[in-house]
DNA sequence: ATGTTTGATAACTAATGTGTTATCATGATA
DNA sequence: TATCATGATAACACATTAGTTATCAAACAT
């Protein structure tokens, strides 16, 4: 690279604060940890996604986009897919870290 | 009435299971549970509509829609109006009451 | 009384999520 | 090898949310 910046990976782009701002990076950051949460409880439970399709009443293709982050769910989407899985959501304060 | 149900108030609609089921009124609970408490931390930080509107980002008529319930949020307008009243969202463990 | 702020809403466009159906490559299994 | 289940994806229609702009009635303050 000629400049000054590293843009080679993900993580150097992330932390790029004039391409990503901090509210945005954890706005980011929040939906990863939401969404593994989500294919973590899935795989625990032992179902596929055509299982989890079933039971929950959201479409396997459906599931497929949220998990591969191709879709930001709806509140009552997330709702109906953790809920199956035993869990749901809450708002709480932000632990600053 | 006529029948044998009583229709007569939201209350008895909602706990009427042929209309609503029991999923179904657990995520309608949810929901306003939830929403609830966006209000809530709102009017607690002495924020009006328009005021959390300029530091989130969402639009008043969109929180407005919000709050009164006339549309299902996604998670990441969620999260943007929940972030600057130092409130976020979490997957928690049903707890069965 | 006047002006201001508030939340709600209307009307429309743009953006995005979900349903639907089908298919594909991969990995496991018989 | 042939079969089956899996996750991913395509393409399209449909539904819904969010942005945009403007307005309104009610509450509040000047």
């Amino acid at each position: 690279m000629d400049d000054g910046k590293n843009i080679d990976t993900f993580s150097d782009y992330m932390n790029d604060e004039a391409r990503v701002s901090p509210v945005e990076r954890e706005r980011i950051n929040f939906e990863i940890s939401l969404i593994g949460k989500m294919v973590e409880a899935r795989e625990q439970k032992g179902l596929s996604q055509r299982g989890l399709a079933e039971i929950s009443g959201v479409k396997q293709p459906a599931i497929a986009r949220l998990e591969g982050m191709k879709a930001t769910p709806q509140i009552d989407t997330l709702f109906k897919v953790l809920h199956p899985l035993g869990y749901t959501i809450e708002i709480v304060p932000l632990s600053n870290k």
